[in-house]
DNA sequence: CCACCCGATTGATGATCGTCAAGCCGCGGG
DNA sequence: CCCGCGGCTTGACGATCATCAATCGGGTGG
């Protein structure tokens, strides 16, 4: 593992408050690894013996029923994902699949255990990591019982074009297809939903997007800051902890 | 606080791991309380001071969003809840409301999160619960993505009869009206539910539902592991974390 | 005892969404 | 260069679901 990555481990929320000590022994049977594309990291049933680290790429989460899937989560760097299951040493409920080639950090789940065990800062850490990835879902959950294919698509495309630093116009992150999964309705019906929003300003060109009328697009959509995350982009690494405590600025 | 009440509190999941010493400087500053039904407890937006634990009664969690509501969650004794939020210091993402005549306790989150810094085996079971709490809506968002309305009416009712002990006819816990929002639909939606699994053998008498043919009722609803848990009731209080880890029995 | 209220049910109608089918377009391989 | 594949779009249709309205029945209070 190249030094900056270790850099890079050593400064997320979850980690940076941990003593050397802890850190290194979580560290220790690490190894860093390269997916292509596409690659199936863990599947939905299995046991889960790692902590993974997204350091670059994209991930997706999903999940399974009856023939059917829906992407629950696309990650970006840095993300750690399926903390949970590794917590309780339970079978993951989601499987995890690269989108893009992604460079993955795997932890020891024993290891961590018995860090959080024993460091009480690294274990509030955790808790921490933890009640931000539950906000996140009670969001998600939200979203999805409250408001209707229009509204969700709107409110993702605000968020985007927050995230990606509030210019008029920017790009979609990955495939349609993945997105109108990730937003719970088919590819065709996503088209159609574009096609909706052109009446409210929205211009769509491929995967570039401009919102042309910023005003009225929200007047439909009606963001809520506590359904959607409008944290602008931060030049640290941040956790779904910083994520959720952002409005209140209380770091930096 | 009744030292009964004492007893249920310490006997959590949560506490019972806990030195006395950081049990006692938690339950210092706490209060029980007794609630009417219908009363709003915590209002979505506010700031959160408390760690409730709902000790008896039903307790409602809800999101609200565009003057439409919906129920996230209904809790049974003994359960905690918004921790999340108690453990970032944040605001609040959902309401809790009581639905019936309910005993609830409010621990200070100043005196929590102190203990979870300074206490290593409760900061580990405190992330046990926060991943206990997020497999559960893992598995909710999975419900309601994947599944259509009817099936989501007949995996609840199957795990109803099981966590009711097994029994062919059971009782509705709670008013249907809540019911369907907790399921995603509207009173009318849910009467249409119960009458299209008329079909498959459920007969509804008021509150009282029977599973006449469950062999039948099952092949519609495909219930799965990862997305019900369907754990058989159990003697002892059973918090968010053993309720997710039930399948490996790893408690007695 | 009756009036009233509220939850549950049923029907009719429209909006939303999924499915199936066809066509378009950009890109990479033969 | 042309073919073919895959992602995206569009249209038509059916299924699901929300909304509005009316009715029924149990429980409460006057």
């Amino acid at each position: 593992m190249r030094v900056v990555d270790v850099e890079r481990v050593r400064g997320l929320p979850l980690f940076c408050g941990a003593s050397d000590e802890t850190f290194n022994a979580v560290t220790a049977g690490a190894f860093l690894q390269k997916f292509p594309a596409g690659t199936t990291l863990l599947h939905e049933g299995d046991p889960v013996d790692f902590l993974y680290v997204l350091l670059d790429g994209l991930v997706e989460l999903e999940g399974t029923w009856n023939d059917k899937e829906t992407t629950l989560a696309v990650l970006r760097p840095v993300s750690t994902f399926i903390f949970a299951a590794v917590a309780l040493d339970a079978d993951a409920l989601m499987s995890a699949r690269t989108v893009e080639r992604s460079d993955i950090l795997m932890l020891s789940g024993e290891a961590l255990r018995r860090a959080m065990q024993t460091d009480a800062h690294f274990s509030y850490a955790a808790s921490q990591e933890l009640a931000g990835c539950y906000r996140g879902l009670v969001r998600s959950l939200k979203n999805h019982k409250l408001r209707g294919g229009a509204e969700r698509l709107a409110n993702y495309l605000i968020t985007q074009k927050v995230r990606q630093g509030g210019a008029e116009t920017f790009t979609l992150p990955h495939e349609k297809r993945l997105l109108a999964s990730l937003l719970g309705m088919t590819p065709e019906n996503l088209s159609r939903a574009f096609a909706t929003l052109t009446g409210y300003g929205v211009v769509v060109n491929g995967p570039e997007v401009t919102i042309a009328r910023p005003v009225v697009l929200e007047r439909l959509a009606k963001p809520d800051p506590l359904i959607d995350n409008h944290q602008p982009p931060s030049p640290a690494p941040i956790g779904k902890a910083e994520r959720e405590l952002w409005p209140a600025s209380r770091a930096s």
